[in-house]
RNA sequence: GUGGGUGUAGCUCAGUUGGUUAGAGCGCCGGAUUGUGGAUCCGGAGGUCGCGGGUUCGAAACCCGUCAUCCACCCCA
């Protein structure tokens, strides 16, 4: 038997209710901000992810998709929204249109790890980009979209932290004070960290190991090193998500995997998850426009992990959808006039459904209970010779004789009150 | 990449110190009801016991290897 990847799952047609449901509420969501759907490739040149995300970063260094295209071009399945939302942005000019521009996508992405709850290889993203202002409410528009969608989907024990991250020049303010004090504390931290020291001294902040924690809990803050104009920034933006009344935790240790954060850094995670406990994450990315070369365009997003909303959706949040009609048709006669009765109820726009194997009506209406089917239409030879039919009431059991030509437009009818 | 758990019917799982023909529940199909669903009863279909070696008179069970899967580390959405 073949099968499939490792980490990659199928949504079968029994969950697939749930992520239409969580897609369209974030669609709903999203148009309410002003965002506007944009659909970018699946892959592109690997030297974008490389540059955008960093070269150095664990996505970047072990957990890409790449494979030389046939021209020899090195291409990567994409690991993240962010880099082929600002590739689009700059390849077609937008920044030349009226500012700001605020897109989102829906979409699968692809990173080589080991799976585990709430983490696979295939995984879908509904993430937003808001570019070109530096306005602290873009930041607050942002995440508050994230915070009323997932609050709106009713996920429970939702945690909103936040930090600053500052800009990149007090990040190299900062950066030798930590490294300073991280080196007086060498021996109680892990070997992990130990070496983040010199290539991600950021990381060891936010290090799960109880020794790693204690040791760093007097560390100097970035948030104290931060400029006027860093800090005035951090302040607006708390102090406009409380005026929306969406609390928060300052968290002074949140840092973000991806190079290109800045300023603004956020997490919404849930206690309902496993150890992957991250639903939704996201920043402000200033330099990354430029990076990649545009104008300089500030920038502010999120992604959130579909998959993650999907295991803590609640059950009854998500809609069910019933076929409407059953037809029970059998018999030389019936049958025939069986197949031309779906015909014309699904032409009139009902959902109408027959199973082609059931020969007896005992059959038949055991196929429509199980679909759910609020109506059956019994059509044997007799009714097929009468020009009629009997329409059965699943849930009353009251049966009613209809003749056939009226049938499309009687179900029509009762369909405005079911 | 590292560690641990689990692999038996479509699904969830039993299976005794190694012993004859591998079981249950749910689901599926049929019958009881020759044209009326859900409940009940009866019957039926469905299994290379993950795979490959080994130990043994005898292996689903014990040993080795391997693969898959889940969880955790790491990392992240």
């Amino acid at each position: 038997m073949i099968k499939g990847i490792k980490g990659v799952k199928d949504i079968l047609p029994e969950e697939t209710p749930r992520w239409r449901f969580i897609e369209e509420t974030a669609r709903q969501w999203a148009d309410r901000y002003g965002f506007h759907e944009i659909r970018i490739p699946i892959f592109e040149v690997t030297t974008l992810f490389a540059r955008s995300i960093g070269a150095t970063t664990d996505i970047v260094e072990k957990e890409m998709y790449t494979f030389p295209d046939r021209d020899g071009t090195s291409l990567t399945l994409r690991p993240e929204g962010t880099a082929g939302t600002v590739r689009a942005f700059i390849e077609h000019h937008r920044g030349a249109d009226p500012l700001p521009q605020k897109y989102f996508y829906i979409g699968p992405m692809f990173r080589h790890e080991r799976p585990q709850a709430g983490r696979l290889r295939q995984f879908h993203q509904f993430g937003v980009e808001y570019l070109g202002t530096q306005d602290p409410k873009a930041d607050v528009d942002v995440i508050a979209l994230l915070w009323r969608f997932l609050s709106d989907l009713r996920l429970p024990d939702l945690t909103l932290e936040i930090n600053s991250l500052g800009t990149s020049t007090d990040r190299a303010a900062y950066l030798p004070v930590l490294v300073a004090f991280l080196q007086t504390r060498v021996g109680q931290l892990c070997e992990n960290c130990r070496r983040r020291i010199d290539t991600n001294p950021l990381r060891v902040l936010d290090c799960k190991v109880p020794a790693c924690r204690a040791a760093t809990e007097d560390a100097p803050h970035l948030t104290s090193y931060l400029s006027p104009e860093a800090k005035d920034h951090f302040d607006q933006v708390l102090s406009t998500l409380s005026a929306l009344g969406i609390s928060f935790r300052l968290n002074p240790r949140l840092v973000r995997g991806l190079d290109y954060y800045c300023l603004t850094a956020f997490e919404i995670t849930s206690s309902h998850l496993g150890a992957q406990n991250a639903v939704g994450a996201g920043g402000r990315y200033d330099g990354l426009v430029e990076l990649l070369g545009g104008q300089p365009t500030p920038a502010v997003g999120f992604a959130a992990g579909l998959e993650r909303i999907a295991m803590m959706l609640p059950s009854e949040r998500v809609p069910t959808l019933r076929p409407s009609v059953y037809v029970a048709s059998f018999g030389a006669e019936g049958s025939p006039a069986g197949v031309r009765l779906l015909d014309a109820l699904r032409q009139v726009g009902l959902s109408a459904l027959s199973d082609y194997r059931a020969t007896t009506l005992k059959a038949h209406l055991r196929q429509a209970d199980r679909a759910g089917c609020r109506f059956a239409v019994l059509l044997g030879d007799d009714e097929a010779r009468a020009g009629s039919a009997v329409v059965r009431d699943m849930e009353s059991k009251v049966q009613e004789t209809i003749p056939l030509t009226d049938l499309p437009r009687y179900f029509v009818a009762l369909s405005k009150n079911f």
